[in-house]
RNA sequence: GGUGGAGUGGCUGAGCGGCCCAAAGCAGCAGCCUGCAAAGCUGUAAAACCACGGGUUCAAAUCCCGUCUCCACCUCCA
């Protein structure tokens, strides 16, 4: 059986076949660059990067657009006073740093709104022509999306517009509470830089908008995937289904949400002031146990952040890792037919990670036993589809070896070298100094039967 | 009030009618390895009565009804 993916709007489970023989087409929200990441966006990140590399792995060409929302009302809250383009800048590449340490790989596009201001008044205007958009009442240049007006809003979350609560009914001058902000009227206290001339005056454009305008500009009128995290499902998507079915569009065929992680039970978020930084994270563990984490949990399930999980999935990675050297195998090569019958089931299986991280340990297991016992072809075997499989969930960094000088390289194995003659001539003094040593370079070394390992510490 | 989702061993977390007296990992314990460590490897206990109470069925963690608890979302904002 193929891949099948939970489709939201659907509320089921359904084959997932591209639009286009051979290649899928994705969108998924990206960050609004408001202050530097949390764990939750590099989950949210982390699940579409592992749904492309599957995809990839079956053999199909995936093309992938991520936002980046560089203008919103709290990018400019928090610039202060500084340039708020050059504060979102600067946030974005905290972003690009973590998805780039957590492995996660480039989008085909990554397109700012800002830069797509263009396509989103055409798009506004699209909406007004046929009667499902206005420019606000009170004459500013506030635009509005009419829910009203088109009979399927609520479709994306089963809601109906009488039980949706709104804003209170002329603020800013919309017609009815449900009404959401195509574009929002320049205010006096806002740089006059974040504002653009649009037909119906200075103004900027609205969150929904941004990214309707942005999927039509990359991926045309209709694409395969649209994914985001599950906070996101109400309002924004919603309105985008909304917005771009209204223009005409047929727009995303499948939604796919990924859920939260949460912090005692609750939700992991900026306002909440519960957010971990990337920087407590590495108190934990590395980056590859991070990944391994974010992995460990299927995509819709909650995954509740403790401070012990780091530390767990460093070991539970080192297990994987740890075969792999010691059966000396961290060459670079990768042969995806070796993945096991198992793990591709649980793949197709709406990406079902945790069970197929447990093909991966029985691997590992069956591996070492097989090691022990000194049956080199099982041992093959094995480690051909413990790499395939790590391959696909995008932890194959973790085995290849660090990135150090070659200075560094040499003077550690001098020092390891000079530890295993001491030892040889039984004198445990130096040797235990020397090792003491290798930890004073944040090396720590391991002894196999034949030979000592390092890898630096953290 | 509305809409979705969740409650499984000490912890994380799969399973969603029979293969479940419930996967895998972590932690624990034992053995192996080691100059000693660390790490690693192998094996493994337990009362997981699968939130609670009913029901359907030859068969339920899995389906149905009820109850409790928790979480997310409900529009210029995640």
């Amino acid at each position: 059986m193929g891949l099948q993916l939970f489709d939201s709007k659907e509320q089921q489970l359904r084959d997932f076949v591209p639009l286009k023989a051979g290649v899928v087409e994705m969108y998924v929200c990206g960050p609004t660059v408001q202050s530097a990441p949390h764990l939750g966006h590099l989950r949210s990140a982390l699940v579409y990067d592992l749904l492309r590399r599957w995809l990839k792995a079956t053999g199909l060409e995936v093309i992938l657009v991520r936002n980046v929302t560089d203008i919103d009302d709290k990018v400019l809250v928090n610039a202060g006073s500084r340039d708020w383009l050059e504060f979102a800048r600067e946030v974005e590449q905290t972003f690009i740093d973590a998805y780039n340490n957590l492995w996660i790989l480039e989008p085909t596009h990554a397109p700012h709104a800002t830069e797509h201001i263009d396509d989103m008044i055409a798009l506004t205007k699209k909406l007004i022509d046929r009667g499902h958009a206005y420019q606000a009442e009170d004459g500013s240049a506030n635009v509005f999306f009419h829910s009203a007006s088109w009979p399927s809003y609520g479709e994306l979350t089963n809601q109906k517009l009488e039980n949706m609560e709104g804003e209170p009914e002329s603020s800013f001058g919309r017609r009815s509470p449900q009404d959401f902000a195509l574009f929002k009227a320049h205010k006096p206290e806002e740089p006059e830089s974040a504002a653009w001339q649009t037909p119906w005056g200075l103004a900027r454009p609205g969150w929904h908008i941004e990214c309707s305008a942005m999927a039509k500009h990359f991926l045309g009128e209709a694409f395969d995937i649209h994914g985001g995290g599950l906070d996101l499902r109400f309002p924004h998507h919603e309105n985008e289904l909304a917005q771009s079915r209204a223009a005409g569009d047929h727009f995303a065929n499948f939604w796919l949400h990924n859920a939260l992680v949460t912090i005692n039970g609750s939700k992991m978020s900026k306002s909440s002031g519960n957010g971990v930084s990337v920087e407590e994270l590495l108190e934990q563990g590395s980056w590859a146990a991070i990944r391994y984490w974010l992995v460990s949990a299927q995509y819709r399930s909650n995954l509740d952040y403790t401070k012990a999980s780091i530390k767990d999935a460093q070991a539970a990675l080192e297990r994987i890792v740890g075969f792999i050297k010691r059966v000396g195998a961290t060459g670079k090569d990768v042969d995806l037919t070796k993945l096991p019958e198992d793990f591709i089931q649980a793949m197709n299986a709406d990406l079902n990670t945790p069970l197929a991280l447990a093909v991966l340990h029985e691997s590992v297991r069956a591996g070492n036993t097989a090691f022990d016992n000194g049956d080199s072809k099982e041992v093959e075997a094995q480690v051909e589809a413990v790499k395939a499989m790590i391959h696909v969930l995008g932890l194959s960094k973790a085995y290849q070896e660090p990135e150090v000088s070659k200075e560094f390289k040499a003077q550690i194995e001098e020092l390891i070298a000079k530890r295993q003659q001491a030892k040889t001539a039984k004198d445990f003094n130096t040797a235990d100094k020397i090792r003491a040593e290798l930890e004073g370079l944040g090396v720590i070394i391991k002894d196999l039967p034949n030979e000592t390992i390092w890898s630096i510490n953290g």
